[in-house]
DNA sequence: AGCTATTTATAATT
DNA sequence: TAATTATAAATAGCT
């Protein structure tokens, strides 16, 4: 038996303290093998028991290592709407359903997308190991008769939902030039307001300060002329 | 020692298959164990390497589980950042017409789509006629060797195109609602001068039209009362 | 869930 | 960086 050295006496219960490793050359190489050891443990538990798995590390010096058992959008994408649709008990559930079914709509799309992926791969995979020629090309039959179908769907959702972002894009877009517009005509009627009764001291004060509180966003230069306009 | 059994003699050189487990029971048993084992892992390597580290799990029915060393939001939108500046070296950098280059994307991305699904379906057509076992699984490699690619990468594209757009949409909505706001602080306060100053009919009616030039969205209340309060 | 035999990961070392 | 090895840790198969 190894003689016990003081370092064994330490750390009778715990036999590797789970801290920042100080050397930086032992960190470095712990940091390699271990996340090696993580993916690969990643990979299995999500090829074992059909999870999908997303893994992004980066290192202290700012590199990033990533795996994912699809692709990471989605799943990044999947992972949003789900933190949305667990927090969906709070405020802001009131939002115009349409918002709220193109959610669901895209939820179900990343989800749909993803599990096609899996089955593929998993009868990519399945393909790969000792099957018959039979079952190869059973198998063949299967994916290629699904895949045109599976591919028109998820094509066909996706550009219906791009087409309904970038409506209601040009919708917003619309609305604010329209905002913008009718901000600009104000000032502008205010300052013909300005110019027909102001004749007094105190009323040219008072649009003035009117204006100045406004000039914390695009008009200012409006503001300006119109103050300047009198001396 | 132990006798060597049959299942010993199978597994020789690899003791567990990595494969999919077929008992949903041990399935969801192994599911447990190893994701327990997966968490700990990542939290030992942030731990002791300094590093940033998400891990995002989705079971195999769509349950949600995830760790991360500091906050998954700041995690994701670092590693979207990284994932752009990775591919900055492609086409479409010049990102400063944003809705340019969008489109652009859109444009190629339906391209392909539809170049891919016409190639499938060739592929699919001449599979079907008389070619021979060899020729089959030929074009079954080619097919299915290149399938994956296309929807990861096509799938990325949607989703980095959908997200974008998203975020633009709610950057519109919050100019959108900033602009509403001041519309509407204006609207106040030219309320307050209407009553500092109105003592003369003219400027209430002008201050009435011009108003009412506005009306036309979501500030007619308001406008309303402003002009209800002068008889 | 808890146990144990076994496999795997990995820290230390070269 | 890559092997090697002794040891710790994880976990598959049971109960």
């Amino acid at each position: 038996m190894k003689k016990l050295t003081t370092s064994d006496l330490f750390s009778i219960s715990c036999k590797f303290q789970i801290k920042k490793i100080d050397n930086l050359t032992a960190r470095q190489v712990t940091f390699s093998k271990r996340r090696r050891g993580l993916f690969k443990k990643a990979q299995e538990l999500s090829t074992l028991c059909d999870a999908d798995i997303g893994l992004i590390v980066f290192s202290a010096t700012g590199k990033l290592f990533e795996y994912s058992s699809s692709s990471m959008m989605q799943l990044i994408e999947k992972h949003k709407m789900q933190s949305e649709r667990d927090s969906m008990d709070n405020p802001e559930q009131l939002h115009s359903s349409n918002l709220l079914s193109e959610k669901k709509t895209h939820a179900m799309l990343s989800r749909d997308f993803v599990e096609k992926n899996r089955e593929l791969r998993q009868l990519h995979g399945e393909e790969l190991q000792g099957l018959g020629l039979d079952d190869l090309m059973k198998l063949e039959k299967l994916v290629e008769g699904g895949i045109s179908r599976v591919l028109k769907i998820k094509g066909d959702k996706f550009m219906k939902e791009i087409s309904s972002l970038k409506k209601k894009e040009a919708q917003l877009q619309e609305e604010n030039s329209q905002l913008k517009q009718q901000s600009q005509a104000r000032l502008n009627e205010e300052g013909q307001n300005v110019i027909e009764q102001g004749h007094s001291a105190d009323s040219i004060t008072n649009n003035r300060s009117l204006v100045n509180s406004h000039q914390d966003y695009n008009d200012s230069d409006t503001s300006l002329k119109l103050c300047l306009a009198f001396p």
